[in-house]
DNA sequence: TACGGACTAGAGCGATCGATCCATCTAGGG
DNA sequence: CCCTAGATGGATCGATCGCTCTAGTCCGTA
């Protein structure tokens, strides 16, 4: 439009690339985990070549999924976040998580849930920067689930572990619900962990 | 050594070929799980051939990764009846899955949990057969909580309900403590989960 | 002793893996 | 107008993938 959206625009265009492949890499972890994505998969989503993948992750894929976890854990926190402000009571938006997250994975039948769980549990021991990419993103989760548990009057102490838990079941019922295809395991988790907050306050 | 011995040595010699193969595959699965486990790397560590694998699994990798998905799910099934008929009290009981999970889990350095959760969500879609036999065993495990917690008077609906969200918050729990390496969370889940099998009473 | 089925050994198949390399293209500053 | 750094396209690398195949060994039975 003008000379300043030409140069904000420069950085942009420049790295437009960079992000279809983090993009296009986020997906696919989070549907076939790590080894079971091939550089050419994502080349051929991203629409891109191994020329831009190396120059922008000279690492190679491991940077690239690196990078590809925290995007996608961005998104997660989203919907953490969608969920915990969706109601006052904590136990309500706790609960409203797991609703949340069991809608979005029934209208992504079943493949578009925490990207960590996937990619984490196959790397465990064999790739120390995924490993603790994926452990800064459930950690983090644990804190905003823990500071929605402090604002409902829950003592500092309980909250934090509380949260943990919380996350536990949330990423726990995700696997049985992907697994069978089916929503229940993350409603009983919805219900269930409403429950516990309450008797937590 | 002499003939009886070789004689009743012979069907076990026969299938020790294969009990070696679906043991080593099931330890490399929960580790490092489908697609990052190759079929050389089970040979390896099985102490077999190309030979023996295709005669006893024609069908190849998926059908060995089955079958020591149901093995290693059985292993599992022992650390849960073990924890659950270890108190009386259903909530102490379920607890005390929790510790032995977390104790299992740390004596062998963060590696060695569900069999089902490392292999089934990067398979998700992509491998009926693993998938089926992935939701089998879990629902084997929740019914298996669910009549602990009936046999502790808790009404039917109740106990079932209460096992699926038992059974994910232990998924989640392990991994957690797996990514971190540590085994806060499942001890945590331990104690949380007690409250809400109290709870259900 | 001869036979036949169960099992083993491992070379080799085509395909694909992640990664490298370099020629080429593009855009902005001199 | 050229120069250069950033970015791209894609052929190609050696290694490894899952798997097939043939030639064998072993052993109970006839």
């Amino acid at each position: 439009m003008n000379a300043t959206e030409r140069t904000t625009a420069q950085p942009e265009a420049r790295s437009d690339t960079r992000t279809r492949l983090v993009v296009a890499t986020a997906t696919l972890l989070q549907r076939q985990g790590y080894e079971g994505t091939s550089v050419k998969q994502i080349l051929r989503e991203a629409e891109a070549t191994y020329g831009s993948l190396y120059h922008f992750f000279p690492a190679g894929k491991e940077e690239l999924a690196a990078e590809a976890l925290r995007f996608g854990a961005a998104d997660f926190t989203d919907l953490l976040r969608r969920g915990l402000s969706s109601a006052d009571e904590p136990a309500e938006a706790v609960a409203n998580c797991a609703h949340l997250l069991a809608d979005t994975l029934r209208e992504s039948n079943w493949t578009d849930g925490c990207p960590v769980a996937a990619t984490a549990l196959e790397i465990i021991g064999r790739s120390p920067v995924i490993q603790r990419t994926s452990d800064e993103a459930l950690r983090q989760w644990r804190e905003l689930i823990a500071s929605k548990l402090k604002d409902g009057a829950i003592p500092e102490v309980k909250a934090t572990a509380l949260a943990c838990t919380i996350l536990s079941t949330l990423e726990g019922a995700e696997l049985l619900s992907r697994v069978s295809s089916d929503d229940e395991p993350l409603h009983l988790a919805a219900e269930h962990l409403a429950q516990l907050v309450r008797a937590s306050a």
